[in-house]
DNA sequence: CTTAATCTGAACCGATGGTCCAGTTAATAT
DNA sequence: ATATTAACTGGACCATCGGTTCAGATTAAG
């Protein structure tokens, strides 16, 4: 085949332009706004295109905050999927864990209101297709990379449910406003005298 | 005085009688359908009132839910702060601290989608109010409960922190769903294991 | 019975997520 | 260059929702 003959129809330039400037306008406005006040359309003005464009590249608010989500997302899961300790492979399952609480809790102080706007664009979300958080590509790598360690430090427990409940903790309000207000290291700390507890104290 | 002469204006018998029709339709709504499609409209409808009255009744949507959770929530309440052991004092912290999220999770189930109602009504109110977590009583109470706990259990922990930890895990749709699947049993199991590990593993 | 306060409910409002589609534009074939 | 075509664009439009309004109905007190 010549030079990759099936050729896929790469997105269009303009399209490709635009897509970037919704992203970086949602991100701006997410960075400024608490998530109930970023609808599609402001985010559609600031990017400078019309609310139907949004629409088109994205499928709906929640699709667009995913994506949002997904790019910073992406990174951290490279690291601990396969990065070095103690992040990645290699460490205890505890320091794995608190390791992964750590990043993320960081990840989402960085960004402002990204976890509570993926959580609220799927709450109000009036679309037809399923918006469960289960059909959330990101969260399930989590959940599975969170359930998988849980496991693994503590064969006798229910792995799969306490993952989603620590995970659970990442969308309470009152937890989110801790990380807006840049207290991520506190909640670091507190997560790890709650997994400690559970993988050193019970079962290991 | 004569007979209780201050007498507060007494809600007035139809009106008396429209706030149950409307908190008993609620109640049947939220037991057939996900928050999302119980709308004050639909309740009203069901109610045989307008809707109107509702706001009227219970000032918003949220206000209509939060009063819903009282209800059920007055009676627990009362057991655990001065009911008998293990809800109640007495029984050292980590078994007081199972015994209440079993019985918050059981009262969950028992109503349906009564948590994730209220959650969603917070998240899509679009009333002006403060409708933070923080200024629901019920939440308040809940929470300095758990914090008590803890605290007393663990002193050298951010108990605050980790109370709303804990009790975010309430509100997750994942768990949600388990609790309307009727498995609030499998899931006080694994609030004990995260329990225990905290309270008996760590500083106690 | 009169009166005054309370209650009621349907029309109305503003905002939002999402749809539609006629016109535009970029990529490809000629 | 030009024609062709598929993809893209954006603003008008829609349904729904939470919430407000207010004129008329209803109840309780005097």
């Amino acid at each position: 085949m010549g030079k990759n003959a099936r050729m896929e129809r790469r997105e269009r330039a303009d399209a490709a332009r635009n897509r970037q400037a919704i992203l970086r306008a949602a991100e701006e406005l997410l960075r400024r706004h608490p998530p109930e006040q970023v609808s599609v359309e402001r985010v559609a003005a600031a990017a400078g295109v019309g609310k139907g464009t949004v629409f088109h590249r994205f499928g709906s608010r929640t699709g667009l905050m995913l994506e949002l989500m997904s790019e910073r997302a992406r990174e951290l899961e490279q690291d601990f999927t396969e990065g070095p300790p103690p992040l990645g492979p290699g460490a205890d399952p505890a320091e794995r864990l608190v390791a992964f609480f750590a990043a993320v809790a960081e990840l989402a102080a960085r960004n402002g209101n990204l976890m509570s706007a993926v959580e609220h664009a799927m709450v109000t979300s009036r679309s037809h297709d399923e918006q469960s958080r289960m059909a959330n590509p990101i969260y399930l790598a989590w959940h599975r990379h969170v359930a998988g360690l849980i496991a693994e430090g503590r064969p006798d427990v229910d792995a799969e449910q306490i993952a989603h409940m620590l995970l659970g903790t990442l969308h309470m309000e009152p937890i989110a406003s801790r990380l807006r207000a840049g207290e991520h290291e506190r909640l670091a700390a507190a997560f790890a005298d709650l997994v400690d507890g559970l993988l050193r104290g019970g079962g290991g």
